[in-house]
DNA sequence: TATGAATGAGATTTCATTCAT
DNA sequence: CATGAATGAAATCTCATTCAT
């Protein structure tokens, strides 16, 4: 790769990033182009120049957030340890994100409330991607005989609802702490898969 | 009531039907004024002679849902039953909800995204009412040496975090029916409970 | 018809005949929303009350200017004498308008780089509609001995294109009157037709 | 000349014949300054080092067509054979160019619209030296009575008109070929000659 | 010379909201 | 009560142009 290419690589990094905060903040549709602009303390006409249009923007931002946090599940994966263990890393990385990423780790929630057309099936790709990182820890652990489940699939969403919808209610400043939750949740999960 | 007074509210709650309707179908923040009356076989200007504004619109519609789904939990709870039993109900009910009324019954969009200022409280408040149902039965089951569990708070965000996310990926015409579905989310909570 | 609908449709043809007037002056790819709406005194806005977008706009100019057109066609077609007599009128009224009002008559001339996709064969159709009424003339003519030539479909379009190109260089103000000219290009084409 | 303004003058060449391409496919003003630099793989930016400005480029795109235009249309008239001969010829050529560089060559844009204020008159300029030779030949035919009319200039116009129309309609795969529209043309505007 | 990056002005479009009738 | 019409603010997007490197 040459030079040039790479830094544009990174520009297109930073404005994600940048974005990824706002969407953070202010949520999908009420983010504009030119908050996402001012931010990098560009204008909105040049933001055109790295992406397409909002939607491809909002697009590599969801990407990146779930690329990031598919490449820490696939370490958890292939550790050599217990598929509890390893399911309970993975429990714990995807409520860091849930809690800390909240609005661009959630795409994953109505993607086609913001997506359209062309995007949105690459979108439910990934998540379908992702959501299979679940499936296959569960199902091998069962296999494994280390859990006992009949059916892996509903597990698996079982649980990524109950880790999803904790954006809505967890307070950082309540009585449990976050990883008091990250526990509480793979006992609970544990429970059901024995 | 005036007779006057009682046909508005038939009207007001024609609209709120359609408009639950639209808002299923495209989601709240795509959902224009101009489609709801349409619906209706109405005009734009015309919505607000009975709301305020698109705001209060959906404010409205997303609180008759909750309200109903709500009469339908009391009904449960009030029955002379096991704990069990009423929590089996419980989530019959929500997960058909979840399942039928996708948009406006969805709790899981952020409010604060969609509401603003003066109606986000009254919405939260419904919410934690909402909650708070699933919150008591689990609660008093473990008062009542049923169910034995030190967090009916985090059970109960648990579990409806996990029937939330049945939208998601529920698909009518898939391997599992909804009633299958509804018994196997009861059995694991139940897991959890033991 | 409703009256509502007779007064919908009476704006319409109001903005339509502005938009002419705007486009007469500054072409077509110069003018802009907002200008068309400033001649009328009203908002950018308001004109998407009545049209869909830019091109359902420019679209309706044109088939407006050239369906007057082709009633005066028609007439002269209709009337009872001889072939030529016919022919003299309708290059007399062709001329009329491909000289008054220039440009949206003229949209007959590069409709691909002003229409696209799906608004682009209507227009192709009515511009055929247009010229064949030209056609036809010199066909009949023909049939009737009144005329002698063997290709009517391309002196129809030698008699088109040069009154089209009209505008490029006809001065009002120059030697000849548009009297004149109409004249001259009836006895060329005669002559051609003999 | 030295060398260095040579390279200069050749590479303006090579960008005006892609920008000429481009032209033809999406006319004028469809045409972006992007486009034309793609074709060159070159970018937006080195343009401006040859051209001062997008109209600048479009200017000397159509100069470029209609000069070497010129140059055939002078060397038939330079000719020693009858005039007929020589307007023959010079339709050929007209049309030739009418149907194969069709926008650049455009001569029925209105230039006003594409161009602005210090180029138009140039523009201007150049289009009636290109229409001069056409009414020349005519005028000196008719001066040697060889032709017999007397309108040259309208005439000429006249020609030019209906030959720059066939852009329109023309359609090389249609019945007739190009030489016999070539030739049909001729014998229709020497009809009007005698 | 050439380029990559940024800019900014302007155009189109959407839509909640208002209001006279 | 209902509507048709208008509004205006804001959002997205385009593109010619500039300029440091």
């Amino acid at each position: 790769m040459k030079l040039s290419e790479k830094r544009l690589l990174n520009k297109k990094e930073q404005i994600l990033i940048s974005a990824i905060k706002i969407v953070n903040q202010k949520g999908f549709q009420n983010t504009t182009m030119e908050e996402v602009a001012a931010e990098l303390l560009m204008t909105k006409g040049s933001l055109y120049y790295y992406f397409k249009n909002k939607e491809d923007l909002l697009f590599q931002c969801h990407k990146l957030v779930l690329s990031r946090a598919i490449e820490e599940l696939q370490a958890h994966i292939d550790e050599e340890t217990t598929y509890e263990n390893r399911l309970r890393k993975m429990i714990k990385t995807h409520i860091d994100y849930a809690i800390e990423e909240k609005e661009t780790f959630n795409i994953i929630i109505k993607p086609s409330e913001t997506f359209s057309g062309t995007k949105l099936e690459p979108i439910l790709e990934i998540r379908r991607t992702y959501a299979g990182y679940f499936y296959r820890v569960i199902k091998d652990g069962i296999s494994a005989k280390e859990f006992k489940n009949d059916e892996p699939k509903i597990v698996s969403m079982f649980l990524l609802g109950s880790m999803n919808w904790l954006q809505q209610w967890y307070n950082p400043a309540g009585k449990k702490s976050k990883e008091e939750i990250q526990d509480i949740y793979a006992e609970y999960i544990l429970k059901i898969l024995k």
